[in-house]
DNA sequence: TCATCCAATTGAAACCTTTCAATTGGATTC
DNA sequence: GAATCCAATTGAAAGGTTTCAATTGGATGA
């Protein structure tokens, strides 16, 4: 495979001509650019990055490692890394862990003998040692969607604890008293703080307690037996409306009711969390609470890039704020 | 930055060592491995892949250009093409070309110049030259989703037409006569084979040919407008059943019929295609034509490392089958 | 005509690793 | 005790680019 080498030969310069066509392409004569470009097309030459990278140091990539790239919600998320990325003429490569820690330390590592300019990633464990050990080896890491307690990384979140006081504030506008949450298992930071603000937004109304249906995990299928367990409450104890801790458990929440003859928003309203593509486009249109994402994106992808060329870059923690997005599910 | 020479000279051995602690391990003797490993935690190294592929020659990185990386399917089928990445050791790196043709050239120069593997990619146009140009500049390149006409690469996809076909026989079957096609435009591939494989069904069973509803893209929100001029129609031309060309499509007109208080499949049965995590988990659970999704990234993947390191690969154009998946939308 | 200047071009060094042929030195064999 | 062998280790070359100080040669000004 032909090499500036090759080209230089061919085109009958110097090899320094040549990388100067490449790079600083102004400082040679238009008649010897055309040449040696000529030559380029003719061999078939294509640039070696890693050659390029190992001398010049500099990459033009960054990386978004993300936790399940078949949620919509990082796929938007990365979609707001990718137009900052694109105007600052970077490439973005997207890995998905898969919610496996092996994988996750895979990339992770793989990305830093890249050399990659710098890692976007959604953790597993926000704590973890080698979130904090990837920095330490020298490439920025900002955390996305995860907050840290220690404060060694930047990192980007939404608010979840306002979310969810946003979530029962609507609810309670629209005349509801008996809600029920629906999410878990706590040991999730967002599940937790969902919870944390629902309960303080009824509290500071002098509202009773919400009733809490625990589930397993955040998924339709788990939403479809909370679902079920609502029904077989007694009337008179049935919540009137439930905040689920996303989107997916209020789909399938949504989907156990419908099915089994009850009406929404009527019977029951349902508020849930993230606003994915599909909340909109349900049966019954879902009242959610909508992150900034691709704001989320954006803001994370410039932190990782002031990290990377600003020397006096300080870390921080940018923390943005949800909006409650009203749809059919709770307004009727 | 700590290099091998450094990690060399901190542990008292040569560099020709260290690469060996790094590559052939087996070949140095326990001492010194142990050594030149404290030595290289100490300094923090780093290996540096540009050098080491650089000389090596080989990277251990496939890539996937999706063509929108919001839509369930595409990241479906990366997940089954890094299962075959991640049993041969590979790292998978996604890029979203979002549809947009300049990215998609973009993105594909990058990963030639920085010499990955094996390039898969789900194109904007199976035909444009830019594709066979990659094959040509010397990375193997698979065509997922998509059958180029030339045969000048490989390719993965699912037979579209035959899905088609599946849809209305399982429509028939349920004893439907009149049925409507929702879909367009028609200058997408994927939407004529559909079209075709229906209309070929149809006249097959001898029943009277499919009523057009067109689209001008494959979304929930066309979907809602193609509901919308169903219900326009006099009650005795309407259709009994409809076969969408993708879920989103089948969604939003589900979504429409609902809201307007029609029954789902009672007054219109609906089948849509490609199903998606959504479908099963809509209010009225979605009848799907179901693509091989992970074994279509699976096949792509084999199919570009063979190319890789088998001199004697040739071409091939692998079409896999689709099924249908029947659920309430058509059973009731 | 000579000195000066500037743009264009050149050539060698550097980037960091892997590879491989060559060397070392201890153990085995006769 | 010499010859042989083998595993462990070494050192230099190579890989393709960018960088930068140095050179060239034509144009400008005096």
């Amino acid at each position: 495979m032909a090499g500036v080498k090759d080209v230089a030969a061919h085109a009958g310069v110097s090899l320094g001509t040549v990388s100067n066509v490449l790079n600083q392409p102004h400082r040679v004569s238009p008649a010897t650019r055309r040449k040696v470009e000529e030559a380029m097309v003719e061999l078939g030459f294509v640039r070696n990055e890693a050659a390029r990278h190992l001398r010049s140091g500099r990459s033009r990539t960054l990386a978004y490692v993300m936790l399940d790239a078949a949620n919509p919600f990082f796929t938007d998320v990365a979609a707001g890394i990718e137009e900052t990325a694109e105007s600052g003429r970077f490439s973005l490569y997207m890995c998905n862990s898969d919610n496996r820690v092996d994988r996750e330390v895979a990339y992770l590592d793989h990305l830093v003998e890249q050399r990659v300019q710098g890692i976007l990633v959604t953790p597993i464990d926000p704590e973890a040692a080698h979130l904090a050990a990837v920095a330490h080896r020298g490439t920025p890491v900002v955390v996305v969607d995860r907050t840290p307690r220690e404060q060694a990384l930047c990192s980007v979140a939404v608010d979840d604890v306002l979310g969810g006081r946003l979530a029962v504030e609507h609810l309670l506008d629209r005349g509801h008293e008996r809600i029920a949450f629906v999410g878990g298992p706590e040991s999730i930071g967002q599940v937790r703080d969902r919870l944390v603000g629902a309960r303080g937004g009824l509290d500071d109304a002098g509202a009773p307690p919400v009733t809490v249906i625990a589930t397993e995990a955040t998924t339709v299928r788990e939403g479809r037996t909370a679902g079920e367990r609502i029904l077989g409450l007694p009337r008179a104890k049935r919540p009137t409306a439930a905040f689920c801790a996303n989107d997916l458990l209020a789909l399938g929440l949504l989907q156990q009711l419908v099915g089994s003859g009850l009406a929404v928003p009527d019977d029951l309203a349902i508020v849930g969390y993230d606003d994915i593509y599909f909340a909109g486009a349900a049966a019954v249109p879902l009242t959610s609470v909508r992150q900034p994402r691709h704001e989320l994106g954006r803001r994370a992808a410039q932190l990782v890039l002031d990290e990377a060329d600003n020397p006096e870059h300080s870390h921080q923690q940018v923390v943005l704020l949800p909006e409650l997005v009203a749809r059919t599910s709770t307004l009727g």
